[in-house]
DNA sequence: TTATTATTTTAATATATGATCAAGTATTCA
DNA sequence: TGAATACTTGATCATATATTAAAATAATAA
């Protein structure tokens, strides 16, 4: 089915054949909606910050709120979001919570774009 | 001058240790303000799909509009902003200005990502 | 100059998001 | 059993964001 060009936008399609090779060589919808879910977790600088500190070592909420100057709730619902996305993992010690990185891939995701940020 | 727990959060600061070493070691302002934007930038699928486009060719704005079914004034909003953040450069040939990845630092990180995802 | 095309910009709207407050749950210990 | 502690959840509010529509710019060609 070709593409029409006023299926897709108002003006003249000026380069039809760069539309259907970028047409064809995009990702698949979900491996786009994966991307995007994983660099909104990222794209917070409250989560930033317990991201990399939890990349140094585990830590409970109640640390977390007090490193970052913020209620334990507020802490709380970004580690849930952080869970759901299977970014951090808990265990618990009694009546305490201790939050850590599910894996290192974050953790390095963060150390590149940094790296990239420093040049 | 000593963190105070009364300063931190509502419960009892259980890592007071723990707590100052996070803050000791967290990154600097600055750079987590500049992540959160690099990330928030790659937090939309609309400028996932435009940067993984441009990461194989450049485009001018009628052909991505093309591409992701969006009308061009959406498509040059989003190119704004990602010229804005420097991701994205545009040349101008005649009415077309096509658009370009600024450097390959954006590409990689989401194909560094992809390959996380991946396993 | 005037018309046309490609793109940008401004304003408006609808939705998403982050923090707070208040209430609820889970575990421990007296 | 009941109180205390650590944390979670649900509701609410204010702000941020993505898209659209309409008007404005910029370059070209007649």
């Amino acid at each position: 089915m070709p593409i029409q060009s006023s299926d897709l936008c108002d003006c003249r399609l000026i380069h039809r054949q760069v539309v259907e090779e970028a047409i064809a060589s995009s990702l698949a919808p979900n491996e786009i909606a994966t991307l995007a879910q994983i660099f909104k977790a990222l794209a917070d600088e409250t989560r930033l910050k317990i991201l990399w500190a939890l990349g140094k070592r585990e830590m409970c909420v109640c640390d977390l709120a007090a490193m970052l100057g913020l209620t334990e709730s507020a802490v709380s619902h970004q580690l849930r979001l952080l869970r759901n996305l299977q970014l951090v993992i808990n265990r618990r010690d009694g009546v305490v919570l201790y939050y850590r990185l599910a894996d290192n891939h974050v953790s390095q995701l963060i150390r590149i774009t940094l790296d990239h940020l420093r040049d």
